[in-house]
DNA sequence: CTGAAAGCGCTTACAG
DNA sequence: CTGAAAGCGCTTACAG
């Protein structure tokens, strides 16, 4: 059997409330038998049982997070999972609330940070923004000793205990890669669609993307189409944008509005079409994966970011260490042959 | 507060034993009595407090896990995914066993389960092969009330819980098509790898490459080279594979011994390799693939179907849900810009 | 068929 | 600075 509070207690021939002292760092024991104590644990191979700890703490934790709102299906995956991991965490006295603030809008989620404070939260995890009030309201939470992490989005400057996502240069990286061995040669232009050129993910998947498609032989990237991730926008930029560049031969959509993509796509004969890539499975770009609009869908996991910034965040809590290989997003290229199961 | 069985107790006037028997679905309760206890439950909207119930029972999981000897390197990773997740655990109450038998020795493999029984194992993950004796070694398993996942292998047609693994057949396809697109409409042979032709997983990833390879025009598929997994045989057969077949433009290879195949490629001048697919990310493939020897890498995260595994194990002994998303595995595409960081 | 009590491994006041 | 005792939400014998 493994060893327990009381099995150190008899060893050591002290009290099962210095044991416990000891093994959570608490104040007031005498160096003396802190070392008694240590040396009990050692031979013994003590191992703290974080369930019936958690238990006996009758503590609830109780996680935030905020996202983007709006029609984004990234974003609807998101609350989809968090929703899913909420009901699936009742039973581990564990609440989660939700709350989507707009998209390019720092001020709204700074002033949403500054209302969370340690009696009704107990961690936060939020899609981050670049700006003075956002950094200021995680600074504030910083100092209230609330664990936080960056989800999909991260601002490494500002204080956060850990980024959970994607390093959207390689992933942007990984889009061009592709780009270049599906174009196998042939020469052109590349249009670029984005949200915005504010946003800092946006930035870095074009950066990846450029600095790939810069050592490509034969292919040139278009100005980055900014669409603030609306459907419509896109739909009406890459429409115009087809027009005016007749030897476009691949499309690299690295932010959300699919939907509009897809649309002028339809347009244009299957023969005449560019190589597109795009970012995020949903149902649409997965449609247009099928039908060979798209040629490849770049992705990052929703349930896993959400599940993993939940086990960060309790794990900073609990101070305990985390496994290191769960909590890393990975980059996923999606084909038509490789696509999981679609949801029911 | 959530409520907990005093609180259902207290609601409908019983006692705390007997609602634990509803809970549990335990015999021995009066219908009218059960009909009593599940109303007051709904009313509160009771949730089971599944740690505190396996503090309570203070069982000890005990979960043996059986895959393949010799170098490969994805079991290799396997087992080291395995004993990080045994040390990890040991703080649940958790304890898992490794056990590894030759591949392609259903013998073997029947022999080690048959001398497992719930006295000393309360779950069992494994590397499924097809065979008489395996089946029957299941089928004991399953009579003896023992929970059984295949692990990175199937057979479907044999009694198991669940499968946690990656359909080869997609992985196959997913190969096939990058390849195509790789090719970029070239004309040439393929030359195929295997570890063994009487192995499931092997032959279902060339069925899934073939299906894909012969909707792509100018290009066909040799013969299977069966290596046994093992890189020098890898390394002799493509070798003369290549020289007698100046016209291969592709390699997929399908089973390990990837060592064998870098060697054999090296020397071949970069500018007339072929287009080269492999599965499993390892030390050496991953160099390929940065060298430009390896151009896509087909891969299966050990460590998510290691903890996979052994959630689903648990979930079946507590009855308790999955949630779907996290247990399903990926059939990752890995280019040289989205590799994971390297493991330290 | 139902209930009272002890116990799982820990934490938390409270005493001393 | 150290310890005895109650309690977290559940399960398990044991009584009745």
């Amino acid at each position: 059997m493994r060893p327990t509070l009381k099995d150190v207690a008899r060893h050591s021939g002290l009290s099962i409330a210095t044991i416990d002292r000891v093994v959570n760092q608490r104040p007031g024991v005498r160096q003396k038998t802190v070392e008694r104590v240590q040396s009990a644990m050692a031979t013994l191979g003590y191992i703290r049982d974080v369930t019936a700890a958690d238990l006996a703490r009758r503590e609830v934790y109780r996680f935030v997070f905020v996202i983007h709102d709006g029609p984004n299906s990234f974003m609807q995956q998101l609350a989809v999972e968090i929703e899913t991991l909420r009901q699936f965490s009742a039973n581990n006295r564990l609440e989660i609330d939700l709350y989507r603030v707009p998209p390019f809008d720092g001020a709204a989620l700074a002033r949403l940070l500054n209302r969370l404070d340690p009696a009704t939260c107990s961690g936060v995890a939020v899609i981050a923004a670049d700006g003075v009030a956002v950094r200021d309201a995680l600074v504030r939470l910083k100092a209230l000793g609330l664990p936080v992490v960056t989800l999909v989005s991260d601002v490494p400057a500002f204080p956060r205990d850990a980024y959970v996502g994607i390093d959207n240069v390689a992933a942007g990286r990984t889009a061009g890669r592709l780009m270049g061995r599906f174009l196998g040669g042939r020469n052109g232009k590349i249009a670029l669609v984005a949200g915005s050129m504010l946003v800092r993910d946006h930035v870095e998947r074009r950066m990846g993307f450029e600095q790939v498609i810069a050592e490509t032989r034969g292919l040139d990237c278009l100005p980055v189409l900014e669409s603030r991730d609306d459907s419509r926008i896109v739909q009406r930029m890459l429409r115009d944008c087809l027009s005016s560049h007749p030897d476009i031969v691949g499309i690299y959509n690295m932010g959300a509005g699919n939907r509009g993509l897809i649309e002028t796509l339809s347009a244009v004969p299957p023969t005449e079409r560019p190589q597109v890539i795009v970012h995020e499975l949903s149902e649409h770009s997965r449609h247009a994966l099928s039908e060979g609009i798209v040629d490849a869908i770049i992705h990052q996991d929703a349930g896993h970011e959400v599940r993993s910034a939940l086990r960060v965040l309790k794990a900073k809590i609990d101070k305990i260490p985390l496994l290191q290989g769960q909590e890393q997003i990975r980059i996923e290229i999606y084909l038509n042959e490789n696509l999981p199961a679609a949801p029911a």
